[in-house]
This record gives C-alpha cells, sequence and structure tokens, in this order.
DNA sequence: TGTACATCAGTGAACGCGCGTTCACTGATGTAC
DNA sequence: TGTACATCAGTGAACGCGCGTTCACTGATGTAC
C-alpha cells in the first residue's frame, strides 16, 4: 500500500500524464478521427505496445480525453457562474454562455468531440456520464436559484403526459422548477450549443463576420426569454 | 456532340450514379470518415483504380455526397413550406422545422455529414455554398413574407456597425426584412440545428424520452418567438 | 540488512489489415474520311 | 459502308503509408521473510 505511493507509482502517474497530454496535443492539432495510439506512443518516445500498459485500447485513451473535455467545460461554466451575484441571474446566464463558447472556440476539437458528431465505432462508457452532466448542472442551479428568489415565472405548457415525467424526472437536478421554466431553459441550453455549433462548423463563414457581437446579442435574447424581460 | 448523348455516355452517367449510390449507402451505413474509395470500389464490382475514371480523388466523391445532403435537407424544408397557405407562417415555420427534423433523424450520418464536426482534412469547396444556402433560403422566404403582409414586426436592437453591415449584406437574400427580425430569424435558426444536433448526437439521452413531443413544444415556442405570439 | 522471488515497464518483432493514388497496359467503343 | 485512328473504360500490380493489437522477452523495481 504505501508501495503504491512509491516511485514506480509516482512514476507510473507522470507517465499517464506524459500521455495524455500528448494525445491531448494531437487531438487539438488534428482531430479525434487522426488520434492515432502509434503517433501518441511516438511523441512521448515510447514503443507503442509500451502504451498498452497505460491504457487499455485506444477507446480508453479517447474516453480520458472525453472526459477531460467535458470536465473542461463544466469547469469553465461554473467559474463563470461563480463570478457574478448570486442574484444577477442575466449576468450569470451570460457570463456561463460566453463562457462556454469562448471554451469552445480555444478547444475547437475538443469542442466537436463531445458535441460535434459522435466518433464512428466509438460507444461513450458509463464513465463520460457524469462529466457530461457537469455542465448542465450549471444551468440548471441557475434556474433553482431564480425560482427560489422569486424572479423566475412559470408558464403554461402543453404536452404529452410522457414529457411530463421526462420533466420530472429532470427535476431531481433542479429542485422546485416548474416544467414552463425547465422547458425555457432548455430551450437557451439547445439553442447555445447550436449557435455554438453553427458557427464553430462554419455555417455563419460569408454571412457574419463579427461572430461576438452577433453571439452577445443572441445570448442576451435568449436570457430574456428564459428568465423573464422584466430583469 | 450527338455522341455524348450515345451509349458510352449514357453507360458512363449510370455508373457515376451507381457509384454514388453505393458511396451514399456506405455513407449512411459507416460514416463519412469510413467512406472508403476502395470499398466503394469492391461494391460496385470495379476494380480501385477504375473509380478514378469518375471522380478525380475521395474528396471529390465525399463533395458530391455533401451536396447531395443539402440538396436533399433543402428539398424536405422547401417541399413542407410549400404543403402550407402562404400566409399561415405558423404553420410553415413548424412545417419546415419538423421536416427538417425528420430528415435528420432518416438520414443521421448524412446530417451529421453537413451538420456535425467537420471531416478533417476535408476543405469545402466552392460547388457545395449554393446547395449549403438553399435549405436557409426558406426561412429566409417566411420573413420576407411575413414582414410583406405585415404580421411580423420589427423590435430594436442594439448592436456592432460590423453587425450591422452583416445583416444588411444577408438583407439581399430577404428583402425588407428589417435587423429585428433577421435576428430572431437566425435566432429560431440556429436553435433548430441545436435542437436536432443535440437530440441526434444522443445529449438527450436518458433525459427525454417523448423526443417528439419535446420538439414539437420546443419548435412551437420557437416559431412564438419569431413570428409574434399574436399569429 | 540481505537474499529469493514476484511484479511490472518497456522492447522489438510480427500479424493482418486497409487505405489513396499512380501507371503501363489491353481491349472495346466511337470518329473521320 | 468500310477502314484507320483516336478516345476512353477498366485491369492489375505496385508504391508507400499507417493503423491497433498481441506476444515472448529482458531487465529493473519492489516485497516478504
Amino acid at each position: 500500500m504505501l508501495a503504491m505511493t512509491g516511485v514506480r507509482a509516482r512514476v507510473r502517474a507522470e507517465l499517464t500524464e506524459e500521455i495524455l497530454a500528448v494525445a491531448r496535443r494531437h487531438l487539438a492539432e488534428q482531430g479525434a478521427a487522426a488520434l492515432s495510439l502509434r503517433a501518441v506512443a511516438r511523441d512521448v518516445g515510447m514503443v507503442s505496445s509500451a502504451v498498452y500498459r497505460y491504457f487499455a485500447s485506444r477507446d480508453e485513451l479517447l474516453t480520458a480525453l472525453i472526459v477531460e473535455a467535458f470536465d473542461a467545460v463544466g469547469q469553465a461554466a461554473e467559474d463563470a457562474d461563480a463570478s457574478r451575484p448570486r442574484d444577477d441571474l442575466a449576468g450569470r446566464w451570460l457570463a456561463m454562455a460566453r463562457a462556454i463558447r469562448g471554451w469552445a472556440i480555444a478547444n475547437p476539437q475538443q469542442y466537436a468531440l463531445v458535441y460535434g458528431s459522435p466518433v464512428p465505432g466509438y460507444a461513450a462508457p458509463q464513465d463520460t456520464v457524469d462529466p457530461a452532466a457537469r455542465v448542465s448542472l450549471v444551468l440548471l442551479q441557475l434556474l433553482v436559484d431564480g425560482v427560489a428568489a422569486g424572479t423566475l415565472d412559470d408558464e403554461r405548457i402543453e404536452t404529452s403526459r410522457a414529457l411530463r415525467t421526462d420533466l420530472a424526472r429532470l427535476r431531481e437536478f433542479a429542485p422546485g422548477v416548474p416544467d414552463g421554466v425547465l422547458v425555457r431553459g432548455l430551450h437557451a441550453w439547445t439553442w447555445l450549443f447550436g449557435h455554438i455549433s453553427y458557427e464553430l462548423f462554419g455555417h455563419l463563414h460569408r454571412v457574419i463576420e463579427d461572430y461576438d457581437a452577433f453571439f452577445d446579442l443572441q445570448a442576451a435574447r435568449t436570457g430574456e426569454e428564459v428568465l423573464g424581460s422584466h430583469l
């Protein structure tokens, strides 16, 4: 047990991190599809088979990168959210939205890895579920705070019983937030990732040039729609 | 010249179509990353080098598939739009949104090819620009009709001069549509593709089960936001 | 503290595979006179 | 209508490349007594 924290264990941890760092760089430079165990091994200065002492397969390495990416967006969103006063809902939303977009622009391949097309032949294991949820919890907490503070109004929605059940299940992570508010929040959410993807994947090319202004304008609009314009 | 429509030309057209058909099937089954000239050639019953008589490179084959995909969404949107009375703006929007989502669900790999992460190492040539724009023109026409009919109200927006210029340029394809309406339309647009991607790429997994009801609810919300709730 | 044994990291070769693209060629189909 | 030539489609072999994964192995590091 003590040995687990001995030299061998420390070297192992360092090398694991080094492999990940190289893999991260390859991902950033070439994208997930071009990520190869052999190339990573070469850059680490190992023979390719040695990597198998650290990661059981290419998929496992990919999983590690996916978890990292989800954690990074989550962290960015949490930090941004925490940078505003708790009762400044609009400010928190805008800060969070900008932080997520900022992270995406700074790390386009990592963004594409988790929010773009699924990697062919790769099935996300259970390990990615919690990290994936992290960023969404920031939004849900925003809704919780807004409802608790009484600044977020419910609205009537008409929909299926099945969707009511879905929303009730989601409410476990957003206690007290009524369906109408949840639906507005989800709408903002899909808009946000839609906007970022649309921009990042080139669909605004030759249409919009002032990307930042366009995003800010739309993010503010979205904030008003979710939070109510009386803020 | 007459010979161009002779046997050789007809066989050539047929074989080109057959190669495309096989490529389309491979794309649908395996995704763009796994699309290989050699595999396509095998399935067509040709030697791989023979495909080069029809497509100069793998990228050119991919371009053809991209153009097809853009045309298919465009067609679906146009058909849906045309299925409603011209003055039923909300109906047209909803039909169009559903048609685009329906096409995406029926053709997930083709959707991912054009609206997902860019294919690494592939640069979209000029040929894809017009087909790509086709689907967007349906929305813009909707806005034009709404403004012309007087049912779409402008709103004040505050933004940069650069974005004003962008919007003015976009207005060439939507004569008479003021900035406020354009911005609402673009918001709906990014929401739509965001929602579809979010759903299709698995981010609603274990969150929403009644996908259809969820989409319809949100699409209706979006319609009200763009068109005004007085419809 | 010293020794025998077990664990582990890393090597190097190999397996089996697939890819895009080029090139010299054969034979069939079209064109010009 | 018949013949000589040009065009074109498709073949088969090759180039040069990279990949994930396995396996028997060496040598170093740790563990137990």
